[in-house]
DNA sequence: GTGTATTTGTTCGTATGTATC
DNA sequence: CGATACATACGAACAAATACA
């Protein structure tokens, strides 16, 4: 069920709880390397945040070299052909 | 007359006030039924407001089922062959 | 048939103002 | 005061479908 997966009252800041869960369903592959990850307006909707949150969380997800994001495009998930240190 | 008929600062904001200056156009018949509403590009230039602002006027009137959109054509003022129901 | 313009859809970047903690 | 969150707004770029010359 789901529930909240988001608490706005956790411990842990909702941009981090996002970006935790995202992180977490990038190591488990439900998110594969090379592919997009949801827009910032679907994330926005799907965890109940304001689009501002979502693009903190993948801010933190960037700087921590699981995703890489293209102007007008998207967000994708780093994949083998995306160096690391190319971001 | 007409000057500014959008006020940045006023307490309602500008996507409201837009929304709400078409609304009163349709019930007037100055949008007439089944006719077409402007182009956003259009409604953008003449509200002086972003594209966005716009959109985010129509989809308030599309929620009050007063005009339906179709994609790559326009935006039209629901008429008696429209039934609500069906938007 | 081809190319071009129009129009809506979608996406990210950025900025401002308000509110809360 | 600073960090976080939310709503709104404006901008830019591109896609896709449609319309038309």
């Amino acid at each position: 069920m789901a529930a909240r997966e988001i608490d706005p009252r956790g411990v842990e800041p909702p941009f981090r709880q996002v970006a935790a869960i995202l992180a977490a369903e990038i190591k488990a592959g439900t998110l594969a390397p090379g592919s997009a990850v949801p827009s910032e307006k679907a994330l926005s909707d799907r965890f109940g945040v304001a689009r501002d949150t979502v693009r903190s969380a993948l801010r933190v997800l960037r700087e921590g070299g699981l995703v890489h994001t293209v102007p007008s495009r998207g967000t994708y998930v780093m994949g083998p052909d995306d160096a690391a240190t190319e971001q």
